[in-house]
DNA sequence: ACATTAAGTGATT
DNA sequence: AATCACTTAATGT
């Protein structure tokens, strides 16, 4: 990617946060990455040297349990950051979450002295680092809520409409495993209810399929 | 045709 | 809602 079709994919979801000239800089020292769906982004206990953004793609962020349990804390889509790993940059602290492409993606690359330094420079910097706590912050708290709140009849299709949702459609490729797992729970559990959705006429099942009507 | 993986089910806790 | 212990169905080689 040249210089110039960088700042312009930057351009094209920072354009109504960032000023110009900070827009220059992000293009000037950002690294390019891209990443495919099922790549492990950050593993739990990862120091962060670079901090992301997220140009296109969908991430899923993961909290881990000692035992091997998993549970998915929330989506990060195109324009977002990642709270944790800002947190991780400057605290100099290890990553307490993982992070998994749920879609094809591109992230760009930050160095962390840049972030650091941009905080005093540019009012629009702080604003957006500022509001990503804010928005992450908040999708913790809807996180809880529906972990403390709703059975995991609710939580299943909470989270089905939110899968459609990031991935633009309705028509899902996963097993019920995948599901259990993103959900902390068994397959056996997911299978049972999914069944009950279809009986309802609200989903239909096909093998590593599921279709939201 | 056979092996592998995903999904369905009854019984039990 | 979780687990066990299967069975059945779909798919890959």
């Amino acid at each position: 990617m040249t210089q110039q079709e960088l700042k312009t994919a930057i351009q094209k979801h920072y354009s109504y946060i960032f000023e110009e000239s900070l827009i220059d800089e992000i293009a000037t020292v950002a690294v390019t990455k891209n990443f495919n769906e099922g790549d492990i982004l950050i593993e739990i206990g990862n120091t962060i040297f670079k901090m992301p953004l997220l140009l296109e793609g969908v991430i899923k962020i993961l909290r881990e349990a000692p035992d091997e349990g998993e549970l998915l804390l929330y989506f990060l889509e195109k324009g977002d950051t990642c709270a944790m790993t800002m947190a991780c940059c400057m605290g100099k602290t290890k990553s307490e979450i993982r992070a998994v492409a749920e879609t094809d993606g591109t992230v760009l690359m930050l160095p962390v002295e840049k972030m650091e330094e941009w905080l005093g420079k540019y009012k629009s910097w702080r604003s957006f680092v500022f509001d990503s706590y804010t928005n992450r912050m908040k999708e913790m708290l809807n996180a809880i809520d529906t972990l403390a709140f709703m059975n995991m009849n609710e939580r299943l299709i909470k989270h089905l409409n939110e899968k459609a949702k990031v991935n633009h459609t309705h028509i899902m490729q996963i097993t019920h495993q995948e599901i259990a797992d993103e959900l902390n729970t068994s397959r056996v559990v997911i299978s049972r209810l999914l069944k009950v959705l279809e009986d309802e006429g609200k989903i239909k099942l096909n093998r590593n399929i599921i279709e939201l009507l």
